[in-house]
DNA sequence: AAACCAAGTTTCAAATAATGAAACTACATA
DNA sequence: TATGTAGTTTCATTATTTGAAACTTGGTTT
């Protein structure tokens, strides 16, 4: 095994990938010579891998203004990867249901690397929605769902993950240390589900209930969300039945369909 | 020398995106012996892909069912790819008043190697099961979207994709040669929109307009679907006004974000 | 107009990584 | 214990990637 200085020289994919994730950070079209500035790869190996990644619809570009966006088999891809591998397709209808039962906007998250990953969600208006909403990370220390699911994730698995959180302070009431979040969580746990009081985001608050298997596995979180202005913790209380609800249905239905039983690492 | 110019065969990079697609395509998680059967990859180099690409995270691995599924950078990717690639993110406010208005399912897709990618949808009021989803690719000769795209493009670039098309008769309706294509084609650009006449499913139809730069260029197309039982090709035209609105609205915004006469920011 | 410049594209020998048959391991089943 | 199946590793061979530099293109300055 190589040890020590872990260059990028070790694989040809893995370099494309890196290209690849370059040009989707930046979130617009962009130049050739953009990429180069950012690149440690030479110029010819920089145009080799853009051209391939286009060729491969990895990558569109626009003649016009010579610029490369994320392509369109990326979008393709996508949608594969969102039914394979969340609760979405699931959840769906049951997302559905509580949208229209509590007029208010509903997230579905599945855990990842420490962090939360929304999976799907219903705005407060629209009752559809795409994958669109899914891809977007979040920290897990701050976060409804995210609480949700640390609360109930053994102790082998919840120790590096809290380590991993930046404990930023995005509000007043962040909480903001380990330990504290551990007192959170084992609240969490008695209670059954978690708040979040204006942690993340001010005058943003929301419900959440995990998502577990019977052995008490953690498969993600729903919460419901709602602002100061329009109620309170207390009140977001009265959307547990509907949460609840949901959540059991969407958890039995998991179970049955992909997520037999025994903890994976 | 140059070998024989033969298939994909050139760069490590697009083989291993034929494994990601491989992957992708199966809309769960597979084994490796799976992936194998299907593979024109000898076990090992089939294998060291798959390494790489978890390694990289574009697919995930479950270790209890010895599974591969797309992964969560796949995910990332993929939102970045909408956003920023797509139509999509400009399009939705106007899809969803069109989706209002009408009442009926809302499409909105665009031309992705000679095939329909649609990047967005509303349902109706009255869901319909049907063929179509986000992230979903169907056919371009069969489709009010696809012809509607198709009538407008240019020669060199229609060429190739007509030639590309299956010609498989989904219906008795379905148009089913070039020439019975390109004659629709003209009627649909003298018309201004394209129909669906259940010529991909019995009992759909739909009417289409495709959403062109000022230039002309074809960026996309957005359609309005309904059945026979509810309505007829004459009854969608009802809904043309508005369908144009929309596609206008999103027209303007698409040639000032993506294809701005400065490049600013 | 000529000179210049910047961005993008191509070349080619050297360096490197990919290849795949076969051997091996792990585990299940007879 | 024997046998089969699925997954993993090895290693000499082969093909691909690499990147400095030269070249092209299109636009701007002198």
């Amino acid at each position: 095994m190589t040890t020590g200085a872990r260059q990028a020289g070790d694989g040809t994919v893995a370099k494309a990938l890196t290209v690849l994730d370059a040009v989707a950070e930046h979130g617009r079209p962009v130049r050739f010579s953009e990429l180069l500035e950012e690149s440690p790869y030479p110029k010819a190996t920089l145009y080799r891998f853009v051209q391939v990644l286009t060729q491969q619809g990895m990558l569109s570009f626009d003649p016009e203004r010579q610029t490369y966006a994320p392509g369109l088999r990326l979008v393709r891809l996508a949608h594969a990867a969102w039914q394979a591998s969340s609760l979405a397709p699931i959840a769906r209808p049951h997302l559905d249901r509580l949208s229209r039962e509590t007029g208010e906007t509903v997230h579905l998250a599945q855990l990842d690397g420490g962090q939360v990953l929304y999976v799907d969600k219903r705005n407060a208006r629209e009752p559809v929605a795409m994958y669109s909403q899914a891809g977007k990370v979040g920290p897990a220390y701050c976060t409804g769902v995210g609480k949700a699911m640390l609360a109930h994730l053994p102790e082998t698995e919840l120790a590096p993950v809290l380590q991993q959180q930046s404990w930023h302070a995005f509000t007043g009431k962040t909480i903001t240390t380990s330990d504290a979040m551990r007192h959170e969580l084992s609240e969490i746990r008695a209670r059954g589900h978690a708040f979040d009081d204006e942690e993340h985001e001010p005058g943003i608050i929301c419900i959440a209930v995990p998502i577990l298997t019977r052995s008490g596995r953690v498969l993600g979180a729903v919460s419901v969300t709602s602002t100061t202005a329009r109620t309170d913790l207390d009140g977001l209380t009265r959307h547990l039945p509907a949460l609840r609800a949901a959540v059991s249905a969407i958890a039995g239905e998991a179970q049955d369909w992909r997520f037999p039983d025994q903890a994976a690492e």
